[in-house]
DNA sequence: CTGAAAGCGCTTACAG
DNA sequence: CTGAAAGCGCTTACAG
């Protein structure tokens, strides 16, 4: 880490290994015997080396182990072939998936990842990190505070240097690839209306984020579709408890609409943790589901095809998500920079099981 | 990437960005209208320089957004301040968690995390990947293969580069630390014992590779305490399925044993996902929970509090790891070689829920 | 504060 | 195949 970035604590200089004969080129050219400039177009596979010589120092790699300096090569200008990847952070499951997708497609590709959590306010940092180290790109995955990533991205913009949103959709200027959770919304709450239900629990969707406004907007569609409006037919009562986004939170905002003089006939929830907390918090309350409420999740991870019941919910296609992340990566390396921003939007799909069933008719 | 490693795709030089235009300290100390030598000692925070120059130099920065090339930098002998992170893979999540734990950590430390999965057959690749990037300790998080494992702790041991296997317990010369998987299954038998069970079905369990037989150990010694044999009062059945330690191979396993003409009484788990597959599949065919049936996953990841019933498991204490790792790294760093490896043992601790209850006396 | 110089570990012409 | 040289972007003495 670079000391003239405050917050990160003053290098020490390195202190040499003690154990480690060979430290260079130089070095590990005298152990074969042959000349530096020898070594270095076997190394880089030239022509016109006699395959005795390549052998020879083949067998010399393999022995000592010795490795070339990366630093000293990216200096000569040999591309890095490194990627920086910001993520939200590392416990959120869709993101952690999208993050080992991501990584793994670019090392099929041969681009090794720097990866780091971009917490609020250490934003600059960790991008500046990563063009000292001369990233290729960098990418962003998750939610962010939307001035310091709209920051961010007008730097790498002004270095030149490729980038790519992967979720946080509506940004200034920014490549981006994200689900369309406006339509993936709509079409949960189409479901719940051909149920027959006609009033709806909120669960951490009403006061999201302005970037996660999207989730609303669809659910306004599909309820105005159906000549419904938003503010008759929804509730949400997210304040009542310190939001977490997690199990816990969902079981305690079930709890609280159980004391509702009116309950809503079916809760839809911000993700599958909030969702599966809900059931929960229902059945502990002797509710018998779907029969007596309809419950739905959001990103279909895997539990949610074990709970009992088991939970409606949405597929992300994450997969679908990456190769679109990889497209634009790719476009923005092999071409000049371009002025539109390319924005993609990625379909999402609706899972029903068995946690959403005909509304009770009271 | 090195193109002198085989399997990696042929570098092509780096293209110069055109819209890049202060590239070295150089270009910017002139853009600055100051020496190079002056920019530097600004940079490096050094005495002796007026406040005016400074702030100058620091206003400059911000405005450019000129970053050093830190590559020029490590090559100078600064210290590079990164470590490497070998990970079996990024969809387990304890293995997610103690990754996500660990960057912190060392971000905090001030070093960034070269992170990369360490695929069965490209370890050579990713260790030597991270040598010539010249990082300053490798860290391996999970389980491996035996052999590849021990010859890439080999080549960091020749290297002189400090390391750590978090979680692969048993390995040759190898800094280790790894949950006590012995202690904790014991603890879970010894559990069931308690409640009258005296049958198990081992999930996943059995066959596992030599690195995690620690777990039978600690069950065949929970057994032996209390007089019982192990072949005598256990039974697998895990190569009936295509083995996935997932939600649905419980499941499917979890069906098989209500198969068996004299069934066990209690079902011991590898993992959670495991566990809350098996209640499914128990469930589905009709029974009740834990009466008939005890379940014992390991883990205790969040969805153990919220199926129903809840879930009797093992919380790994992964804090507890993650700072055991730092001290021995930081050991490492700080000290020469030792000739002994470090060993670590974290305790496990046993979480009793709902889904173990008293055997059903036939 | 400036400027010229050396050197970190590499690659790449260039002449032998 | 060898060897001497230049240069990538930095830091660090050293003399002005």
């Amino acid at each position: 880490m670079l000391s003239y970035f405050p917050n990160f604590p003053v290098p020490k200089p390195m202190k040499p290994k003690a154990s480690t004969p060979l430290r260079s080129t130089a070095d590990f050219a005298r152990h074969v015997g042959l000349a530096r400039t020898t070594v270095s177009r076997v190394l880089n596979g030239q022509p016109g080396l006699k395959q005795k010589t390549i052998d020879r120092v083949q067998r010399a790699l393999a022995e000592t182990g010795f490795t070339p300096n990366a630093h000293a090569l990216h200096l000569k200008g040999k591309r890095t072939a490194m990627v920086g990847i910001c993520v939200e952070d590392l416990l959120t499951p869709p993101a952690v998936r999208k993050l080992a997708s991501l990584q793994k497609l670019l090392r099929d590709r041969g681009f090794s990842s720097l990866i780091e959590v971009f917490a609020p306010g250490k934003g600059r940092e960790v991008v500046r990190h990563f063009l000292s180290m001369r990233v290729e790109a960098v990418v962003f995955i998750g939610h962010f505070h939307r001035e310091e990533i709209e920051a961010r991205i007008g730097e790498l913009i002004a270095h030149g240097t490729p980038h790519l949103v992967i979720d946080h959709f509506g940004l200034k200027n920014a490549h981006t690839v994200s689900l369309d959770r406006a339509a993936a919304m709509a079409a949960v709450v189409d479901h719940l209306l051909g149920l027959g239900h006609r009033t709806f629990g909120l669960l951490a969707i009403a006061k999201a984020p302005a970037s996660r406004y999207d989730r609303l907007t669809g659910i306004q569609a599909a309820l105005r579709a159906h000549g419904l409006n938003f503010a008759g037919c929804t509730v949400t009562l997210d304040p009542l408890h310190e939001r977490d986004n997690d199990f816990d939170y969902g079981r305690k905002l079930a709890g609280s609409f159980l004391q509702l003089a009116h309950r809503p006939t079916a809760l839809v929830a911000l993700n599958d943790e909030i969702a599966i907390g809900a059931l929960r918090g229902l059945q502990e309350a002797g509710l018998n589901l779907p029969r007596d409420m309809a419950v739905t999740g959001f990103n279909n991870q895997p539990i949610a095809a074990m709970t009992t019941p088991t939970l409606t919910t949405v597929n992300q296609n994450i997969d679908t998500t990456i190769a679109t992340a990889a497209e634009i990566l790719v476009a923005q390396l092999d071409a000049p920079p371009r002025a539109k921003p390319m924005v993609r939007m990625i379909t999402g799909e609706l899972v029903v099981r068995e946690s959403t069933g005909p509304a009770r008719t009271a």
